[in-house]
DNA sequence: TTGGAAAAGATTGCATACGATTTCTGCCGA
DNA sequence: TCGGCAGAAATCGTATGCAATCTTTTCCAA
């Protein structure tokens, strides 16, 4: 038993889909780093902490693996990701393409709800970053996740959410594995910056903030392969 | 029986996934448009064509949802997806966020195997347009795409690429469904200007040149919603 | 004829069963 | 002690069965 450090708390009684629930709370499981990058997700493990068939359980654990969040290997099983310093970049790349054009939509759209639920983000935000420990740099990794994927929520493009929503998740498990635990308190000021843009409508600079936010967050990793390259791969570790 | 119009090939005897096989063919037939838009996907019967369980039919089909090539409604099954006019604008619009970007990497990295490549697959694409019929028009649109998905391969970002192969599906089923016949020629005159573009390694006009492309294929359709939207979309047609 | 309710049929959601493949374990010989 | 081989255990891939849900048909009354 590998996962089971954590109880899961119990999938709400919704009509939905039960395996999107039990993907959903895998993947806040992975963000979070409560599940460890390289940790088995057996079929039968995940169907019996949530309480239902290996069915429903693969189902969830195929859904992580199109995002990326799992990578899975015929006959072996689902194992948490845990991308490469060249997949980390190759992340970065996507979001340096995507969000500044995702910035400059929302500047266009933000209505004065979008701005509160902002600011409340933001203020959660910066709690976090207040607090010390490890759980809430846990926290503080997602808050500001959710920060751009309010924004892509505001831009209004569903099909550039769902990318979002995919990069987002793979960054925070990137920042997990690379990221120097120092600098992140500045990203906060910067949403904050890019806020303000929003804020005036100021589209352009609303984008260029988001780039050079997006570079000072890669510019926080360390993507320097750490031991042997070869030995690494091998153990996959 | 709504899909056995056409037999598909046996799947080849590999190790590999079956679903993932099923999702290839089926996702062939939907941008071919072999499959029209909100024809019915059965399990049993996807599973019967193909000869497979419902099991390994059902997870084709959820790959083919997570792209959005299909549509899957709960207790009432799976559908070729049938895009809106909305739909099909964000398509467009995550295309002319993200390729000219990918225009700009690929042109760093084209090697002479690339142009080569290029040149192969723009003369095909030539011969379809030479043709006429429905069947040459299926080809056509494919190749077209396939301009796309080779550009995305070039660029060397696997998450983009992945980005790029659903977009470039799902703007084939949108030119099916709105394009006006007419002016798709002038698609493989830009398609040329790119390469020229990427071979004399001139990224900022290989960019711009991808960026209008795209304009152009988007001011191809016409996206104006045809009989009343309400009924229309009571028909979900 | 039309409206609507009830039964029949079809299809999905999910659990379970079984063979195939992989991984673990214990034993033996060098 | 170490390498390796055979059997056991675990895990995956897939088929199938049953209940729940949706759709269609049938039938009856207005």
């Amino acid at each position: 038993m590998n996962i089971a450090d954590q109880t899961f708390p119990a999938i709400d009684g919704a009509n939905e889909d039960r395996a999107q629930a039990i993907r959903d709370q895998l993947r806040d499981a992975i963000v979070d780093r409560r599940l460890a990058p390289g940790t088995k997700l057996s079929e039968g493990e995940v169907g019996t902490l949530f309480d239902v068939s290996r069915t429903v359980a693969r189902a969830a654990l195929q859904m992580l693996s199109f995002e990326g969040l799992v990578r899975t290997e015929r006959n072996r099983g689902a194992f948490v990701a845990n991308p490469s310093p060249e997949e980390a970049r190759q992340v970065f790349a996507s979001r340096r393409l995507i969000e500044p054009g995702i910035a400059i939509a929302a500047a266009g759209r933000m209505t004065s709800a979008d701005v509160a639920a902002f600011k409340t983000q933001l203020e959660e935000e910066g709690r976090f970053i207040a607090e010390r420990g490890p759980t809430a740099r846990r926290s503080e990794i997602k808050a500001s996740g959710d920060f751009h994927l309010l924004l892509a929520s505001v831009a209004g493009n569903v099909i550039l959410q769902r990318f979002m929503e995919e990069l987002v998740a793979r960054s925070s498990l990137v920042i997990a594995l690379y990221g120097r635990s120092g600098i992140s308190s500045c990203g906060h000021n910067e949403h904050l910056q890019i806020l303000e843009a929003l804020e005036a409508g100021n589209a352009s600079r609303a984008s260029a903030l988001m780039l050079h936010h997006i570079d000072h967050i890669e510019a926080d990793l360390d993507l320097r392969v750490r031991s042997g390259p070869a030995l690494r791969q091998a153990l996959e570790f």
